[in-house]
DNA sequence: CTAGGGTTAG
């Protein structure tokens, strides 16, 4: 709406009036198209502090500390006074950045220059107080103020639970002149983030015996208190209130309730909810929607989405995305990230790739959450090229997405490129968190890196002291226990005390089996039957490990003992995503139609592998595999064979061969993959349970794989990429359905540079018009609703091409220029 | 524009 407001009166030449140049600029700073409003912001004839203020709130909100700060210093230069608005955000962008020093210089300044303290802005202070920890300040503000409003009692209650000092902020509670609702929802909320649900629900319950009646907070709290419970029944009787109160329309409560039965696993109560809007209210093309009904439908939308994905429902998930395009409810930055975190749970590359091209139609800014999950999305999909494409074009990473990148190359078996990018990122002086120091260290196991993963693991606890949890552990005594050094990885254990962690147990047992040490295995073996995590792997890794020394009675007693306890393995299967199908194969697998062809193929290939030195020998093999059955490779093939052989069949020769199997690839695939590949010159990408093997033609040029193919388990591995999904989606036909939903995209939605076009192309009546044209989002969905203003109004071409037009020269869409990021301000922000 | 609620990333 701003822009058209804005083209309009640049179309007629008028000069802004200070009052509609502020309008205007408050209005792109609502929409959060801070470039435009710093450039109307430099072009404004006069600027009064108001104009200050819009800006400097706007940048307060979003979080842009340096740019804030450079713009109140540059207001002081020009001497523009502050007045409480103004100081009041400075302040709130000071504590959302935890600038205690600064707000106390401003505080100080503010008393000097004597400006009123008002209670809000006297609020604002005691709000950067609590927020840095400094209570000495805050409580002395706070103790000696004339007039304490509820906020302040509010802030200061919120303070102290949040840094859990729930007695201190429950003395407050009590000590309260008033409790209102606000203090109640305060306390309750505040308790609940805390971990303190428990309390919260009591206070909850006193509340209502209190006789204080809920509002819009205290039901959202309610919910998300419901669902952290797992209370179903409480949730449903807030749901019955709220119908009590006639409020189940409301965009928040309607969102609080979706995320309730969301979470609780009800989708089938969730679904409703949404649906008993018409969409018609919601549609970002009616013009009687409101930005923020618009933007609240956006959330309760994306929650379902988040909701489906969390309870696996990948279909669902897409079909909800699907809806919202084609619905023109319009999505936010919020139902991208879901999405595409879900196409890289899927690991469906050419549904990942929609994604990111729609992305990219729609132009939305890669921030950090769309960037680090569309990294995340290329890796896990297999294309770490991608991935570091993505990754580049970011400017100024943050640790999320370094981590991502380095997570990435430790999925795709480059650990020097892994460490690498690492000790970059602490270059660039991003303080690595624990996460990332899991992803170098399972990177460093990868490729086997001991000295380097050593290195990391004391550079964490010495140099960041970040105490090392379980992930880096098992990451430990993986490097020890695939370097061979098993006495070192039991002193490891011991150093540590952390016999008791079963998945260190597991990844020990593994390499007790890789370096076919029967004894040691056997130790970890007992521990983990003590801890009961004995499980399907562990008996298989135990039983092979007995055959591979020719102890055929304990492994066969181990077999039973399996079958005794009812443990089943998983079955492996492995897939495959031709055109828009996914072919599943098992071992042995003889129920695909064009079964006849695939063996045959199968066996002639393997034949003329063998000619050039392939040769699958089988008892010692057959050992080797965790998860497979010995049973398995007699009867047949694995199913990863099938799954190449189909693919060979299928695809025109140098296709590259994606496929995906559920379990680890036994070196015999390995093999046959590395020869298969090497016979036909096609390159094959397999996915397995835990990371990616890209095979190349020619032995030369196979890929670095360190990780020895008869590493097993993996365990570690496993535990570092818990969101790598392992099993096999079950999304077998409908989503591809969808996937023609998918390719139609580009006619519900308007390409940036017919944005340009269009932002232009509008005319409007004039001000009083205003509410009748919906504004033009980032996505670009909403245009005008052409049947009130109707499209004869267009300006004539003539008028499009004035080149004096200072927006006509200066729109850029393109990628490297977001809309959303604000241009440089004296040169020097970012 | 002036506390606090709901959805997102490694």
């Amino acid at each position: 709406m701003a822009h058209t407001l804005h083209a309009k009166a640049v179309k007629d030449c008028t000069v802004l009036s200070l009052n509609v140049a502020n309008y205007l600029l408050s209005l792109y700073v609502k929409s959060h198209n801070f470039g435009y409003a710093h450039k109307l912001f430099d072009e404004m004839p006069g600027r009064d502090v108001r104009s200050w203020t819009i800006l400097i709130s706007g940048l307060a909100r979003t979080g842009s500390f340096r740019m804030v700060l450079q713009l109140f210093r540059k207001m002081q230069v020009e001497g523009v006074r502050p007045n409480q608005f103004t100081l009041s955000s400075v302040l709130r962008s000071c504590s959302s950045s935890s600038e205690r020093l600064i707000a106390k210089g401003i505080h100080g300044w503010i008393l000097r220059i004597g400006i009123d303290l008002d209670t809000a802005l006297e609020n604002s202070l005691l709000d950067v107080y609590v927020k840095c920890g400094d209570f000495r300040c805050a409580e002395r503000l706070f103790e000696t103020r004339k007039e304490r409003d509820s906020i302040a009692w509010n802030i200061m209650m919120d303070g102290y639970i949040r840094i859990g000092n729930v007695d201190k902020s429950m003395d407050l509670f009590n000590r309260l002149p008033f409790q209102d609702v606000d203090s109640w929802n305060t306390i309750i909320g505040g308790l609940m983030r805390n971990g303190h649900e428990r309390t919260a629900l009591e206070l909850l319950y006193q509340m209502v015996k209190n006789g204080t009646s809920f509002d819009k907070v205290t039901f959202s709290t309610g919910l998300v208190l419901a669902s952290t419970l797992s209370l179903l029944e409480l949730g449903r009787q807030i749901h019955g209130l709220v119908l009590r109160f006639g409020i189940h329309g409301e965009g928040f409560i309607r969102t609080s309730l979706v995320n309730f039965y969301c979470k609780c696993g009800k989708m089938e109560k969730a679904l409703p909810i949404i649906k008993n809007v018409p969409l018609v209210h919601l549609n970002s093309l009616n013009p009687k929607t409101t930005d923020d009904e618009k933007m609240t439908e956006i959330v309760t939308w994306s929650t379902l989405i988040a909701g489906y994905v969390r309870n696996d429902d990948y279909e669902g998930a897409l079909q909800t995305f699907v809806s919202m395009v084609r619905e023109h409810i319009g999505v936010d930055q919020f139902t991208i990230t879901t999405i595409a975190s879900m196409c890289a749970n899927l690991g469906i590359l050419t549904l990942g790739q929609q994604i990111h091209a729609f992305i990219q139609k729609i132009g939305h800014a890669m921030d950090f959450h769309l960037g680090s999950s569309l990294v995340d999305m290329y890796s896990k999909c297999g294309s770490l090229e991608d991935a570091r494409m993505i990754f580049k074009k970011i400017i100024s990473p943050n640790v999320v997405l370094w981590t991502s990148m380095i997570s990435a190359c430790a999925l795709h078996g480059q650990g020097r490129e892994a460490i690498q990018f690492f000790e970059l990122m602490i270059r660039e002086g991003i303080k690595p968190n624990e996460i990332s120091f899991t992803v170098v260290l399972t990177a460093c196991s990868h490729a086997g890196l001991l000295e380097e993963g050593c290195k990391c693991f004391r550079l964490m606890k010495e140099v960041y002291h970040i105490k090392p949890g379980v992930e880096h552990f098992t990451c430990m005594v993986d490097l020890y226990g695939r370097a061979g050094r098993l006495v070192e990885a039991k002193e490891f254990i011991a150093r540590h005390h952390i016999s008791h962690l079963s998945s260190v147990l597991k990844s020990f047992l593994s390499s007790c089996r890789l370096h076919k040490k029967v004894e040691m295995g056997k130790w970890a073996s007992k521990k983990l039957f003590h801890l009961k995590s004995f499980d399907a792997g562990s008996h298989v890794l135990l039983s092979n490990m007995c055959a591979n020394k020719h102890r055929w009675e304990e492994a066969a007693k181990l077999r039973s003992l399996m079958q005794r306890r009812g443990i089943n393995k998983l079955p492996g299967q492995s897939w495959i995503q031709l055109k828009n199908q996914v072919h599943t194969f098992f071992v042995g697998d003889r129920s695909h139609p064009r079964k006849a062809e695939i063996y045959s193929y199968l066996d002639e290939l393997i034949g003329r592998l063998k000619e050039i030195g392939y040769s699958s020998s089988t008892a010692e093999l057959v050992m080797q595999d965790v998860e497979e059955e010995e049973g398995e490779l007699l009867l047949g093939h694995h199913s990863e064979k099938l799954a190449i052989a189909y693919g060979i069949i299928s695809t025109p020769l140098g296709t590259p061969i994606r496929i995906m199997k559920n379990l680890r690839v036994c070196s015999d695939c390995h093999n046959f993959i590395k020869y298969t590949s090497q016979l036909l010159g096609r390159e094959i990408i397999v996915r397995d349970i835990c990371r990616f093997h890209h095979f190349k033609h020619g032995p030369k040029e196979v890929e670095e794989d360190d990780d020895d193919e008869e590493s097993l388990s993996g365990e570690s591995i496993k535990n570092s990429f818990r969101s790598l999904s392992l099993r096999k989606p079950n999304i077998s036909t409908g989503i591809h359905r969808l996937f023609k939903g998918f390719k139609n995209f580009s006619q519900y939605f308007v390409y940036k540079e017919e944005m340009e076009e269009l932002v232009m192309d509008m005319e409007i009546g004039g001000p009083t018009d205003v509410k009748h044209v919906t504004h033009i989002g980032w996505d670009g969905s909403a245009t005008v609703n052409d049947a009130v203003m109707g499209w004869e109004n267009l300006i004539s071409p003539e008028l499009l091409s004035v080149p004096s037009d200072p927006w006509r020269r200066s729109f850029d869409f393109s990628m490297a220029a977001q809309p959303d990021q604000p241009p440089l301000v004296n040169g020097s922000a970012s």
